[in-house]
DNA sequence: CAGAATCCTCGCCGATACTG
DNA sequence: CAGTATCGGCGAGGATTCTG
């Protein structure tokens, strides 16, 4: 049973949605991103996005993946055959979201070699001086 | 005592860099882009921070601004008088960051609802049913 | 293949109190 | 004003094991 707070969830939809900060801790959250951007190609399997979002858990995975659905960014789709095949698409929603979460993680791409020598410039900083 | 794992952070430096999931954790946290959003017009103080994020705990926000600073994403200055004045700007590489989160706010604003619906949706779904 | 279940650890994060 | 210090709960998240 996930047993979600009923009454916090039915607060938020008759009043005025889910709070900001909370969308985008979980659309823009450590996991959510990579597997929204390997999955906007087109339906992809859990496996597939094991392999492709690097460093993930199956865990977090299957956490992530559930989440996404709940939240309707995602659509699960299950083929009853052995052995069982799972696809995962992109909502529309989800996808109008793609394009904002493929420049983050390129600017990521870009940046991150500055920002490994911002922090050990920080480091000695502050490690030497108080 | 800060103590970071100076080694890793070396290795890092040396290498290729700062793990993309790591940046993205970062720059993209719960609590770092409402910062940078309210950052980006110029420069601006502590306390304007803590009004403009929205649910953010004083402790939280001063460890975000050090983990971004640390970074190199923000630049802090400090004002020697009484009472005292720190204000806090974007740098380059945060401002390149900035249009990205924009659409990402913009983004959850226009479907926070639909995610509250769509989460309620699910919840009953998965509560009757199996 | 695509998970569910369990255990355990670590860090986020709020609450509270104190300071230059 | 702009922090720092300390405590404590709770959830993120890895490791491992088991299953239809």
């Amino acid at each position: 049973m996930p047993e979600h707070d009923a009454a916090a969830t039915a607060r938020m939809v008759e009043q005025e949605g889910c709070p900001i900060v909370e969308v985008l801790d979980h659309v823009a959250g450590k996991w959510a991103i990579g597997i929204i951007v390997a999955a906007a190609p087109g339906p992809v399997r859990f496996t597939e996005l094991e392999r492709a979002v690097d460093g993930i858990s199956r865990r977090m995975l299957t956490l992530t993946l559930r989440r996404l659905e709940r939240d309707g960014l995602l659509t699960r789709t299950v083929y009853p055959t052995v052995p069982p095949k799972v696809e995962y698409s992109l909502t529309d929603m989800a996808c109008e979201l793609h394009a904002s979460l493929l420049e983050l993680t390129s600017w990521a791409e870009r940046h991150r070699m500055a920002i490994a020598r911002a922090r050990a410039a920080y480091d000695v900083a502050h490690s030497a001086a108080g």
